[in-house]
DNA sequence: TGTACATCAGTGAACGCGCGTTCACTGATGTAC
DNA sequence: TGTACATCAGTGAACGCGCGTTCACTGATGTAC
């Protein structure tokens, strides 16, 4: 039952996207914090008022940015956990991922981590418990490798969360080589790909 | 050749680390890009314009925090990456020393956590360099322990900033366990201990 | 299909408020003799 | 030690400005008959 929307419900949804995005771009120089509401209406080029429609603050903004910058990345994070292959070649394609990831939403990833330990609660509290499922589902992933045989469910949860949190380090040290820090791009994914590989042999050792 | 301050100065000096602390203070619920100088003023019980005889700015008060927040870290840290005892006890007094920490100084590992990522350029960048110094510093202490043999200068200092990361997660746990989230302070102790014991685990068979 | 009424996304004026910054100032502290 | 002048941390009034929020509104879209 495919359902097509209305004129109305299809603008409506239009406008919302476009504060969204104008909101996003506001943010690469300022923290959620300061984002003022008049900001963002006036870079869309509508009405102050008109963002009532919509949102009932920055802080309500901000947590649906949350839902878009992290709720679609649970496919891509499972199937990279539960690839084939050795170690190494799954290392360097979560690299790989990383940084084309980083690449094609640079303003999504300089949010979370930005907002992750911002100056808005409900925002801190919508990415942790975005992280804590992207860790759990890492968990579930693991537990299928052959490698895990042995491994405490608490083991495991504690592995995952490195491998989460390692993720968006390496994220937003793509972030910062790109805006011209003194980084580049190939050291960054050398050093992302070391660090992995040490925690990988960690790993391989644990249950010894 | 010991100077005392002349009255005039000893006062000057009061009143920045007024400001100083003020800041600090409201640091906890907002960031520092959407702090106002007036705020902080008023917190204070001066004049507006008496933050111009003190800070340029706010950004600029904010890269003083980063000094007097990470500035006086050096000792401790190299202090207890050269420790003598195995690995675990020096894993476990790490963790515990970070606990305190935290509890002594909360708010300025918030607000290092918050910034450090946070809207305002400068102060990224001041946050950035101290980090790199930690790195650096540790990178010569892991260098004098004999499980360093063999390893080149680059792998040195990738396990350094895998460590100062890892510290800078645990610390902003242990943060958001004393706001009584989810975890509990014994949790993220255990949890702390585990990553870093699985690092560890991993730098005793990286050269193999 | 056409008509009459309901809905509701976006408008625009108005409000009171706190902001950062300027400026000339005051009066305690510091210094030269 | 006392006096005359210099310094300068902190003051307080004033400014123009953009903020979030309220309210009654408009007119295109949706719906019932």
């Amino acid at each position: 039952m495919s359902h097509t929307l209305g004129i109305r419900q299809a603008q409506k949804q239009k406008t919302r996207q476009a504060l969204l995005d104008a909101a996003l771009g506001l943010l690469e120089e300022q923290s959620l914090s300061s984002l003022g509401l008049r900001e963002v209406t006036r870079a869309v080029g509508v009405a102050p008022t008109a963002f009532y429609r919509h949102f009932r603050s920055t802080a309500d903004l901000g947590v649906e940015l949350v839902e878009e910058a992290l709720g679609s990345l649970h496919p891509m994070i499972e199937s990279t956990v539960s690839a084939t292959g050795d170690s190494d070649d799954r290392i360097e394609r979560a690299v790989g991922l990383i940084a084309r990831h980083v690449d094609a939403y640079p303003a999504h990833v300089r949010f979370i981590a930005r907002e992750r330990h911002g100056g808005v609660q409900p925002v801190r509290e919508a990415i942790r418990r975005q992280l804590a499922r992207f860790a759990e589902e890492v968990k579930v992933a693991l537990a299928e490798h052959p490698e895990s045989a042995g491994w405490s469910e608490e083991d495991l949860l504690m592995l995952a969360g490195l491998y989460v949190d390692q993720m968006l380090v390496t994220a937003s040290q793509f972030l910062e080589a790109m805006e011209g820090a003194a980084e580049d791009r190939e050291r960054v994914a050398r050093l992302a790909v070391q660090r992995m590989r040490l925690i990988s042999i960690g790993r391989h050792h644990w249950k010894e």
